[in-house]
DNA sequence: AACAACTGTTCGTCAAATAAAACATTCGTT
DNA sequence: AACGAATGTTTTATTTGACGAACAGTTGTT
């Protein structure tokens, strides 16, 4: 299945309000920036009625978050999958074996970064905005890595996700402890 | 900014039907399976009009795509980042220092897989469904990687994406060779 | 050539989404 | 307590998107 089978309009209403609150704006408020009605707004809120594309996208952009956004539901928890722990995957007529540590959720973003860490430099992250979520992979050395409050150490070709939006760390245990990092979000 | 300002209609026009044509579906057709009417889907692909969210989902969901391609435009090409290259990024309140590999275009799925490969195992892989990418971050040892015809040289640290819906290669140069890869589409 | 089956476009009609205003409700201030 | 300014919900009118049918244009089959 290429996408959810869940209503759209149940999908929008709940993002909808859910980003607009996260913005820290009133339902008026944000009619107004986007230029809609605010009984429009109101009743999209209330998931009643079929918002036009332009509607839509009027309201993505007084957001300010891609349009995609709207059209996407909530994610979960934490997950470790140690290295030759996981399901092979046969990738189609590619004769990879690999190991499908996340498949994506349908227009999730996901930046790719690698990251050189030293043992001496602590990495807190304050919380990044709501609904994120972070993978790392352990290239190289040892790190412990996770939730502020239960960090877990990984070897190389270890793998974790946790969410962005509650405090984290990243503590390299050994000298040029490399990572490759991916926010998803 | 955090979307192209570009007008959504020309967006849809011109997805819609690169959409329609890829999966070999008639205007008609595509109406029927979808359930819009013929008329309806016309003037889309024409660019007047204002499509409901409930007409887009269903024919994406008929055109068996995730909703947010139809809002996004095309993507390109082929690119290595060496150990230490790329531009380091501040990312926020977080004190990490990262590179940025590649930065996701609103709604691509991103799928993570870890890959151990042996120097005796050359994996040639046949062109997947088109418009995917392929990234590549090798932890461990070295590889050839790349287009079949112009596979590269990495080592422990580098970056390189290739086109996935064209002939490309994986081949260990050394034992034990690690690879974390992600695949776009 | 005539016919049938398809291609996609352009018409009226109807239902529905949008907007503006009137409507409650809560909140903060004097 | 009383007022003004917010909050979000519910009205009424107007606009407009979606449908079905009739339309013109191509392709291919007998």
């Amino acid at each position: 299945m290429t996408q959810s089978t869940a209503d759209p309009k149940k999908i929008i209403s709940a993002s909808l309000q859910r980003e607009r609150l996260k913005k820290g704006y009133s339902l008026g408020k944000l009619a107004k920036v986007a230029g809609v009605s605010k009984s429009t707004l109101s009743q999209l809120e209330a998931g009643v009625g079929n918002p036009s594309i332009e509607t839509l996208w009027s309201l993505s952009t007084a957001l300010e978050i891609p349009f995609s956004v709207l059209l996407e539901q909530q994610k979960p928890i934490v997950q470790v999958l140690r290295k030759g722990e996981g399901t092979a995957v046969n990738s189609g007529q590619a004769d990879y074996k690999a190991i499908l540590l996340a498949n994506c959720p349908a227009s999730a973003r996901r930046d790719l970064y690698l990251t050189l860490v030293q043992p001496d430099e602590i990495h807190h992250s304050q919380p990044h905005s709501k609904g994120t979520i972070e993978h790392v992979i352990i290239a190289q050395g040892r790190a412990l890595v996770g939730l502020e409050e239960e960090p877990i150490e990984l070897n190389p070709g270890d793998y974790i996700c946790y969410p962005g939006d509650q405090a984290h760390v990243f503590r390299a245990l050994e000298k040029n402890t490399m990572a490759v990092f991916v926010t998803e979000h």
